[in-house]
DNA sequence: TAAAAATTTAGAATAATTCTAAAAAATTTT
DNA sequence: AAAATTTTTTAGAATTATTCTAAATTTTTA
């Protein structure tokens, strides 16, 4: 494992928020005295593969990343654009029940008001 | 309401599949004998502001929109990315019960191999 | 039907991502 | 541990999807 790719992969790690590949870039630049975008991009991608991290895709915002193995859904703010997560006990059995079990995965994505942005309303 | 913008409304409303910009741009031309491109996407974006119609977006495929205001689920199909829609009961309670009830909409994708697919394996 | 407002258009511009092929680093083989 | 092989990194070019621009056209309003 190269330092590049262990740099992006510890960002995605040990930070909550769910970064967009262009902070990535930034970020890893940063600790690494610079790094090629196209770099990140590959590794985003050799990351995803191996399943070490996910992507979140939700209209009108920037793909994010997320380490998190354990299912669960966003919350995305309307106004910051701030993710974070939620989960709904015994979702995936609801969704068996519903649609048969021929899923592999899902995406739960829930826009909201965060706690900050409601304060400033 | 100029034709483009019937023709394009027309289109998504009156086809289940749900269809890329770019299929709608190709659609539209064959039914207007001609669109542009930016008319397209001008009017994909004034639709939606409208509530006319609504985006999906999901990981690894392209942008399709969807004319249906009841809120209900994707199903996405791994192999030929159709997308299909579902509608669990009562998700929205269940929703509000999990993370108040602050949120203003959900998308909810779920991956999975379609009938037809799942034939061909 | 004249005037005002909104929409369409082609093509240029932008943004995000991917590709390319050479250089560097990591891994495997000896 | 040196040599050979494989993988990764890199800068910059290329591609793709989308947005912008400003003039021409169409639609709506008065």
């Amino acid at each position: 494992m190269t330092k590049q790719r262990a740099t992006i992969l510890d960002i995605i790690r040990s930070d909550k928020a769910h970064h967009t590949a262009d902070e990535i870039y930034r970020l890893a630049g940063e600790r690494l005295g610079g790094i090629s975008l196209a770099t990140v991009y590959n590794n985003l991608h050799a990351l995803e593969e191996a399943g070490l991290i996910r992507r979140i895709t939700a209209e009108h915002f920037a793909d994010r990343y997320d380490s998190s193995f354990i299912p669960h859904g966003h919350l995305i703010c309307e106004k910051c654009e701030r993710v974070t997560d939620f989960n709904i006990d015994g979702f995936e059995s609801l969704l068996s029940e519903t649609i048969g079990n021929t899923f592999s995965s899902y995406e739960l994505k829930v826009r909201h008001l965060c706690t900050k942005c409601r304060e400033h309303v």
